[in-house]
RNA sequence: UCCUCAGUAGCUCAAUGGUAGAGCGUUCGGCUGUUAACCGAAAUGUUGUAGGUUCGAAUCCUACCUGGGGAGCCA
């Protein structure tokens, strides 16, 4: 039996005669030759079809099988400059396992709204399937540079109760005498506990919200990872944030840097970023985007395009800090040299992709965050659990939260949150 | 929720009040190195839905439906 051979290894395999298992992607042909563009999952490549070289039968199921028909191809593996991606395989022998017509992606110009009706088809394409392997990579570098410094992977749950941090707007599920659960917008408070229990910790899973946000920024359910860390203060979350961004660049330039091509992403852009990332005070960076004609004022949340004219400031992400504590949620620790902010910052990334991470510091003391609760209308009984975690050995603890989409969508420097993940949920789309 | 744009062949679009079309895709035929291959032929329509104006509506009007972009809100 003829050993397989992935698209992605064909480098290895030159010169032996293997087997792909894969997909017609396209096809081209001219009389007695045909060149096929199979993918096998791990990769493109050019398949090369002699009518002489194989049997009747073979030759002319191939000819009749459609785009993205099913195929078992046996050939030699080689290097040929004509080829697309350089290797090309030398077809002997070919079984259709399944003939198909009329795939309804074609290669050419479809609108999104098509696509996104197709999204489970329009994942075999390779720009799709570019952006959804770096994915892969930028959460697995994450996880291992956590690991590496040793954090616990330890997840919070999906459902919780009515009262969270009040501050967005969330998907309710019925949940069985219970009355009514909630779908987690953020796993923190559980992460705080988990933190007094392990040191550092992440979780890493999704998240929603039922915000009717209709933008190229937003999903409803979109996955966050979010370290805790016991015993450390804001600019000790933000060194591991910052580490970890970089980390994770280095790491996708290295290993998916074929990806990175075929989405046309500008690699310089993505080699330039290096820490330390610029601190910004968030009274500076007011002074910024007003400088530059925004009516944003003192006090108030940055809006999307404030965000895009901040960070065009810079060329690397920036940490802007010390967001005034009446816009950011009740546990965030005050700036102890002034109440008015508040140990908190996000993170920017540059071209205009925004908000990648917020976080901050998070109250120790707790006679402070009980006041802050009551300050906030939130029910105290609810978050008993919650001041538990500041009567028993309360410390110092920090950390944030991080969109991988988001993350994504800068990476790759696409232009839509969508095809950050395989099955987006946004405002009016849930299919398929 | 608000603003804005758009719905015509499988897809991308044209037709600005007078016979509903093109390119791509599909099917068939031709071509031994194609790169969005090329050449020839064929099939493909309840113009989003309902109503109205008109001798005549894809085109003008009203309502609704569906979707794109953005704002607010949020991450």
């Amino acid at each position: 039996m003829t050993d397989i051979a992935r698209i992605q290894d064909f480098q290895r395999h030159v010169g032996a005669t293997m087997k792909v298992q894969g997909w017609i992607h396209n096809k081209r042909s001219s009389g007695k030759l045909q060149f096929l563009i199979l993918r096998d999952g791990t990769g493109f490549a050019q398949a090369v079809v002699s009518k002489a070289a194989l049997s009747e039968e073979a030759w002319v199921s191939l000819e009749k099988a459609g785009q993205e028909s099913s195929v078992e191809i046996t050939g030699l593996i080689k290097e040929d400059k004509r080829a697309p991606g350089g290797f090309e395989i030398d077809v002997k022998d070919a079984t259709v396992i399944q003939s198909t017509h009329d795939f309804p992606i074609t290669p050419k110009d479809h609108g999104t709204a098509f696509l996104m009706e197709n999204r489970h088809l329009w994942l075999r394409s390779e720009r799709q399937h570019a952006v959804i392997r770096i994915r892969h990579a930028v959460i697995k570098a994450f996880r291992d540079y956590l690991d590496d410094q040793g954090f616990t992977l330890v997840d919070t749950p999906i459902f919780t109760p009515a009262a969270c941090e009040g501050t967005t707007t969330l998907f309710g599920v019925p949940y069985f005498d219970e009355g009514t659960a909630y779908l987690t917008q953020s796993g923190q408070l559980y992460n705080e506990a988990n933190a007094a229990a392990h040191g550092k910790v992440y979780c890493f899973g999704p998240t929603f919200r039922a915000e009717k946000s209709k933008t190229r920024r937003h999903l409803t359910e979109f996955w966050m990872l979010e370290p805790e860390m016991a015993f450390a203060h804001l600019a000790d979350a933000f060194e591991v944030a910052q580490n970890m961004i970089c980390f994770a660049i280095q790491r996708v330039l290295a290993t998916k840097k074929l990806e990175l091509e075929r989405l046309g992403r500008d690699l310089t852009r993505l080699e330039k970023v290096k820490a330390p990332f610029p601190w910004v005070h968030y009274d500076d960076a007011i002074k910024i985007i007003r400088e530059k004609g925004s009516k944003t004022e003192w006090g108030s949340d940055f809006g999307g395009t404030d965000e895009t004219v901040l960070a065009e400031s810079f060329d690397q992400p920036i940490i802007v800090h010390r967001f005034p504590s009446a816009i950011k949620a009740f546990y965030m620790e005050p700036d102890p040299t002034d109440a008015r902010y508040s140990l908190s910052a996000d993170i920017l990334a540059p071209e205009g992709y925004g908000e990648i991470v917020g976080g901050g510091e998070r109250i120790s003391d707790p006679d402070l965050l009980l006041k802050r609760l009551h300050d906030h209308g939130l029910p105290e009984e609810a978050f008993r659990w919650y001041i538990d975690l500041r009567k028993y050995g309360s410390m110092p603890h920090a950390g944030f939260g991080l969109g991988v989409e988001r993350f994504v969508t800068w990476i790759c420097g696409i232009d839509h949150l969508r095809e950050a993940i395989a099955f987006p949920r946004m405002l009016y789309r849930i299919y398929p």
